[in-house]
DNA sequence: ACTCAATTTAAACAGTTGTTTGAAACATTT
DNA sequence: AAATGTTTCAAACAACTGTTTAAATTGAGT
């Protein structure tokens, strides 16, 4: 059996992640939690410590759920490319409902609280970390890191994507689209995209020039 | 002079970008905008269709002052595409501080509202159809739809991530980074990833499989 | 100067917000 | 059973929310 506390933060959780810290309303949690108004305050005593906690316990369900796979000693990093994004893409649109949890992750990153900075050293750097790791087995040794960020940015890019705009993208798909676009085809898709894109640079020369816009061209 | 009911718009854009929907109170619009409190009911009936015309107006200025640009004829397509994510990444990230405008579109895309389908169908969808027309240029004819569109999703998920992600990004940067971040830079490199990916996309054969999950190796 | 409509204003309204309170209900120990 | 500490509850609190009202102010037009 959950204790009140914990029944809280659960619905606690709900609601944050989709309403929003001011949005939502401590009734509105209590009701959920089938506890009384005075609850929140008598246990966390008020509603950001509420919220504190809550984004603490998401990231320790998340990390919990979704552990770092720890691949074969020599597995092939295209392989371990694609399983990471197929990992992230999962816990992006993840089945039917998104679970609460990555909800509310994902409300700090676009508008970061007090709660983030623990979040991005104990959960976004260890995840850029591995991301970084596997990259570093794809391209030349000889590769500056800003441009491993680069490419590392680019694939979380590609996977943020279909979290942030899904729903403009199904009001924007047609009919024929719709089949295409499970999680599995995705992954793939965004697999090879990334993986094409990394072998063509890794041969391309960069001269790292600052006075050289290249094909420059904005908005003529 | 600016008359108080748009005064009242820019103002109430500020917040709205700011503060989102049910977070921004009518009487900070009404401060910011230097009018009394019963000027929103007065102009616009009720704060809700303040809220659509303040996106209508967004919308509108956004279009003003980011027009389709209309390249010569025969522009290079890889020149086109640079342009676009040059003009993309300088909507979201542009200059220092972020137009309110665009703020407020992101809103919408990220919590669609009542004056989301309007904003889909005169804004999100004529740029996709911009990029996927210069897509079009550079990928084999035979290129299924729903792959271009993935190749188009592909790219404006690389630009958007640095908006999305700007403030997390800063925090997990490293001192070398920063000076490799410029619009241009990034902007140069999107470019760059996407095309070697295009490319190579186009050569390698696609058999439009369901039953075939590729080099898939999740989570093991 | 007078009229009449459009605008602005301060005050008030009803409803919701987070939080507090003090007594009841419960559990555990003496 | 009595005493003690913990948890629950309905009610109330002050502050804030969007909205309304009715009186003031303004600005033409005659």
């Amino acid at each position: 059996m959950d204790g009140v506390r914990e029944k809280i933060i659960d619905s606690a959780g709900r609601v944050f992640a989709e309403r929003g810290y001011k949005s939502a309303t401590v009734r509105q949690i209590c009701q959920a939690a089938e506890a009384n108004v005075a609850a929140v305050n008598y246990y966390f005593g008020d509603k950001e410590q509420l919220y504190l906690e809550t984004v603490k316990q998401a990231h320790r369900r998340l990390t919990a759920q979704f552990p770092l796979p720890p691949w074969p000693k020599e597995t092939e990093p295209a392989i371990k490319l694609n399983g990471f994004v197929s990992a992230m893409l999962a816990r992006m649109i993840g089945g039917k409902a998104m679970p609460w949890e990555q909800q509310l992750m994902l409300r700090e990153v676009l508008h970061p609280t007090n709660a983030c900075r623990e979040l991005v050293e104990e959960y976004f750097r260890p995840q850029l970390e591995l991301l970084l790791s596997i990259l570093s087995e794809l391209l030349p040794s000889a590769t500056p890191t800003h441009k491993q960020r680069q490419c590392a940015f680019s694939i979380i890019g590609q996977c943020l994507f279909y979290r942030i705009a899904g729903d403009i993208v199904e009001m924007m798909a047609t009919k024929d689209d719709q089949s295409h676009f499970s999680i599995e085809q995705l992954a793939d898709h965004i697999t090879k995209f990334s993986l094409a894109a990394i072998s063509e640079t890794s041969t391309s020369e960069d001269h790292d020039s600052n006075a050289h816009p290249s094909t420059s061209l904005a908005r003529p």
